[in-house]
DNA sequence: ACGAGATCCTGTCAGC
DNA sequence: TGCTGACAGGATCTCG
């Protein structure tokens, strides 16, 4: 399930990949993968060319500039959610049974957006669209360039739980399931702890916290669990540094405790019950 | 208004 | 062996 780290290791390879890269044809294999404007999705990509890839949150960003047409310069956005994955194919390579939609790119190659469970989609999105697609207008802040000041801020006056307020894009973006209960953990706080319950100082242990999983694991390429792969088709390893996520009933690295399981917002949730006291 | 729970989907795995 | 049900969970929708 691509958060942040991952969705930033498939990004690099994509910038790698695909910079300058001209969309010569598109086809959805799966309806419902194409969001939005579908009649100016499949209008305006042939002929766009891939300037950047880029990150937003978990999304996918790959700017286009379009020399044929007088259009406004568009984005094309993806949101992985579960399971998808983008991946750069040579010219002869054939779908699988869980390719959505495949890029034909001019010189031959091809991008295809694969997702097992059809949770993911794709969409252009242009300077008016940001003002009116929901998720991106109310996105959070980046979690890698917040200030401690400006990240204070988001749990001051927030009673739900500090789990919850790490999981919503609307207050952060690009963190899931994964790296909230690590950061979490390294952080020694109670994931149902109450965001204005937080003091100042283990404010400043969390953004540290945050920041440091997060950093850790794209230097490690993000981690796979299941079926997320980057655009290379290659896994991630920070799967195997996990101290909490996957672990419950298991003893805790720091202190031996067993580690305790619970369900938050429909989430499976782990967490040291001596080390994160409540 | 806020929050909890159901929903979308498919593959995997435990248990009978 | 083969079936069934639980589970994985990001975001959105519905309901209390």
């Amino acid at each position: 399930m691509p958060e942040l780290p991952e969705v930033e290791t498939i990004v690099r390879g994509l910038e790698k990949k695909l910079g300058g890269a001209i969309i010569s044809t598109v086809r959805e294999l799966r309806d419902g993968m194409v969001e939005g404007d579908r009649e100016r999705f499949f209008a305006a990509l042939p002929g766009s060319q891939i300037r950047e890839a880029r990150r937003r949150g978990k999304l996918v960003l790959l700017s286009l500039v379009n020399p044929r047409a007088k259009t406004q310069d568009e984005t094309l956005v993806f949101h992985l959610r579960m399971s998808g994955a983008l991946l750069v194919r040579e010219k002869d390579a054939l779908p699988d049974a869980h390719t959505r939609v495949i890029f034909g790119l001019e010189d031959g190659r091809q991008l295809f957006f694969d997702d097992v469970r059809t949770f993911g989609i794709c969409r252009l999105l242009n300077e008016k669209e940001k003002e009116t697609w929901p998720f991106w207008k109310n996105l959070g802040p980046e979690p890698l360039e917040i200030s401690q000041k400006d990240f204070d801020a988001l749990f001051a006056r927030a009673k739900r739980p500090v789990k919850s307020l790490l999981l919503d894009q609307t207050v952060i973006a690009g963190i899931g399931n994964i790296y909230a209960d690590e950061s979490l953990f390294r952080a020694a706080i109670h994931p149902l702890s109450p965001g204005c319950a937080l003091t100042k100082p283990r404010l400043k242990k969390l953004r540290e916290a945050v920041k440091e999983v997060l950093a850790e694991a794209i230097e490690q390429c993000g981690s796979s669990i299941r079926n997320y792969r980057d655009a290379n088709g290659n896994a991630g390893a920070f799967q195997t540094r996990f101290r909490v996520y996957g672990r419950a009933g298991r003893p805790c690295a720091r202190c031996g405790a067993t580690l305790e399981g619970m369900r938050l917002n429909g989430r499976s949730t782990v967490f040291c019950p001596r080390c994160q006291p409540l």
